[in-house]
DNA sequence: ATGAAAGCGCTAACAT
DNA sequence: ATGTTAGCGCTTTCAT
């Protein structure tokens, strides 16, 4: 078998290097390694080579050898959003600043669907996974479990596994709870199907009102199918079908609240005079839309590095690092969308700063 | 060598079910794949243990012997931009289900940075290669010719390798003219730096005005350092500081215009009654944003489609698919950030209609 | 129709 | 310090 099988891929092996410079492949590979145990005269060498020849080591083969593939794979809903593309971003480029490749499982809710999705993941000799959303398939655990591969969460829960992200429910509180100090008593509530992160902002919701003496209403609270500023426009009209009497708005997420606005507007309802609105995560476009949205910042960066870095100790097994959940710091950030009760106001008021991004 | 030494990924091999169902590693094999040459009797058989024991071949393995990783290569820009966002979930999905993992490759401006992207891009024996901006560093070009890779370019052009895309110096004409057609002629334009997708929409733009007896005017027109809503509102709060004098504006993308209309709402300036806005690529935001955006609309999906196809064929070598370049249709996209010169005006007016989305 | 054997490129254990 | 050897899991001739 002589290379012209090929279709150009004429990659130099080890072997090439080794021969080139008339010494074994072990050695080469110690020096490829960083290894001790080689003469420095011999190591100049044939790193000089290696650089003129451009050689890489192939992937696959140390993969095989090394029984693991040197990429994590990430879990994502098909209903990717802005938040988790962002999320999805930092992730990323953290992994790779840590020597994996991010290979992308994107899985549609359905069992069938995330059959499809562990079938898939089980061919790859994962490193790690991350996961950003709960997976209601048994295999994975399953299979999590007997490959005893190392599996942390960001922004969900998924069984004993470390998690790292805000307190969604305390934050969804704190946010109601502002809406309330700023004299609110009717708030209405948009949210979401699928994915437990709305059910937990929607606990936070009820919570506020009831430790305010406010009864909570089911009426007030409508749940759309995605996430998105799409669904928020279905579920804002909707919601003014039924009724107008509310004074202030929290939704499950900032896209949500982008198309409620956007409804809103076409109403002649105005932001923040007539009804307030309050978001959830902070996207990067929340605070360039009109009006600046006030909204539930989650700490981006932070969440995606720790995630990133929490995965890379459980595969090293750096001792004492696996398993503990990594709470980060939810913070309100104020913006133009909400104002205190007072029709006169236009503006939110003095009483609450605005925290600086 | 007894499994025990391994970390608990006990997979079994293709040996281990040759062993169970008492035959040789080849008739599975030949099983796994679909071939021909095996008795249907233990063909069941074997998809039967197959099933019950989860088995998945090993994908470095598989890869070892095969040349290939099954993996393509996506690369994308560090200022990973909302449409680039959306039309990369589009790739990878298409990607997928044609049997390719998308492995990402984000690459900082810079030839350096280039030359980190190139080592670790070569390292994998990647099938294919998808590029969503212009690399500028020779050794990109050196090994994809070199090792004979499919490369296709999508909204960008890279060398002879075929690209799928929409004309944008067209496009951007179409937009400008509309901008005219509507009496506007003080336009000023905000385009970005370091991607030739902002100067051929520049060039789109210039073309218009002096194809309608406009002068172009330098300073009408300002550059910033990246197309993200942030620089939007630098380079108009720039703008605005030297003069207040123009009814239009084109931005080079949409967010960009985002940016620019945060400004202009903040300075007191309406849009569209006092400017007109007109973005580009028509990001799924644009459609909730308030005001509408007007802008030039990529077809998104179909680039993405046609982008994974072209180098899926590429790849497997269809005859007579290779190395053309495919344009898809712009369409602009009339919504509510533009409107006739005239100052009493309020909408666009009715000589255009608005194009279902 | 089926099995034996070679080999993909690499690393690690074992000699030397 | 360095080379030899075996083997990771798979596919593919080549026999039979």
């Amino acid at each position: 078998m002589t290379a012209g099988a090929y279709t150009g891929k004429d990659m130099l092996s080890i072997k090439d290097i080794a021969r080139q410079v008339g010494t074994s492949p072990s050695t080469v590979s110690r020096v490829v390694n960083g290894k001790a145990h080689v003469n420095s005269k011999k190591r100049e060498q044939i790193l000089k080579l290696i650089k003129e020849t451009g050689y890489v080591p192939n992937k696959a083969a140390r993969s095989m050898v090394l029984q693991r593939s040197f990429a994590v794979g990430i879990v994502v809903p098909d209903t990717f959003n802005l938040f988790q593309q962002e999320l999805f971003s930092i992730i990323e480029r953290r992994l790779e600043s840590l020597g994996y490749h991010t290979l992308f499982f994107f899985t549609k809710l359905g069992l069938s669907n995330e059959e499809d999705c562990l079938r898939r993941l089980s061919m790859e000799k994962l490193d790690g996974v991350i996961i950003l959303q709960e997976m209601h398939l048994p295999g994975f655990f399953e299979y999590f479990s007997r490959t005893a591969l190392p599996v942390v969460a960001s922004t969900c829960k998924y069984h004993e596994y470390p998690t790292v992200g805000v307190n969604e429910k305390q934050a969804a509180f704190e946010g109601v709870n502002y809406l309330i100090s700023l004299g609110h008593k009717k708030i209405n509530m948009i949210s979401g199907i699928g994915f437990a992160f709305g059910t937990r902002r929607t606990e936070g919701y009820y919570e506020a009102l009831t430790f305010n003496g406010i009864t909570p209403d089911e009426s007030r609270v409508s749940s759309v199918q995605y996430y998105t500023a799409e669904f928020g426009m279905y579920g804002m009209s909707e919601m003014l079908q039924k009724s107008r009497d509310f004074t202030a708005l929290f939704t499950a997420n900032d896209e949500l609240a982008i198309g409620a606005i956007r409804v809103l507007r076409d109403e002649g309802i105005r932001v923040p005079e007539d009804v307030s609105v309050l978001g959830f995560d902070d996207i990067y476009m929340s605070n360039y839309i009109v009006p600046r949205l006030t909204t539930i910042r989650q700490p981006i960066n932070e969440i995606g590095e720790q995630a990133a870095l929490a995965l890379h100790q459980n595969i090293t097994g750096v001792p004492g690092s696996a398993g503990f959940d990594i709470e980060l710091p939810h913070r309100l950030v104020i913006r133009e969308s909400t104002a205190p009760l007072s029709p006169s106001t236009t503006k939110a008021a003095g009483v609450y700063k605005e925290i600086p991004c």
